[in-house]
DNA sequence: ATTAAAGTTAACTCATTGGTTAACTTTATG
DNA sequence: CATAAAGTTAACCAATGAGTTAACTTTAAT
């Protein structure tokens, strides 16, 4: 039962995944830092919209933030997918065609 | 600008996994098969509560089910989260300090 | 033939989300 | 100094999500 996996911070990151608009920044921002503002204009959204966005980001950990003036930059802290992709991988077994295992199981239960 | 990554069911591949309660069915089902039922007792969950549970999961093609009399089998396809797992990987990049990398990039601009 | 079990469906509630506009703060520029 | 730029914050709104209870269907058991 390896449920101790399950941390909040994995709960911030994938809930931080389950939007399109936020994996696009992360795009972006797998190229190359941005500011907030050229995030805002890249994705049609409004500075309040995006701002948003990057909150969410920033507190799954997935982004850094700086400011300079006033100016926000931001970069992507690639490392913390680590943390989705440790927990799907240890879900993400492919041995055997699923449909038959559901078929063999049934049989075996109603034996 | 590979966004033909983004696919919709992609999007309720990551939707789906956005949940503790959906992650907690999906560990349960990586051990073995179950019934609708049994899952819902093992996670105090209504019947009815449940079930939009496991549609999620069905939809996003997480699971298989297969009705057998009255009693629905639920069975894990561990492969559809390659489609994250994949995702990920494009963005689970880890050279360099980010931080370095954002102080680095906010000098260059300024200069 | 009744009754119970296992789900499903429908209708509803409450909280959260993603967006909006408007007002504000801080920093830069003419 | 006045104005604009870049964000932030607040207040609001519509849509979605996760849960509920109640009614219903289908299959199994007495």
């Amino acid at each position: 039962m390896n449920i101790s996996y399950d941390t909040p911070q994995l709960d911030m990151v994938l809930d931080a995944l389950a939007n399109q608009k936020r994996r696009g920044i992360i795009h972006d921002l797998s190229l190359q830092p941005a500011t907030v503002g050229q995030l805002a204009r890249n994705h049609d959204l409004t500075l309040p919209a995006i701002h948003k966005h990057i909150r969410t980001l920033e507190n799954a950990k997935l982004i850094i933030r700086k400011k300079a003036g006033r100016t926000n930059f931001v970069v992507l802290d690639g490392g913390t997918l680590g943390l989705a992709q440790n927990w799907i991988t240890q879900y993400h077994v492919t041995w055997g065609n699923p449909q038959a295992t559901l078929d063999n199981y049934i049989s075996r239960m109603q034996a």
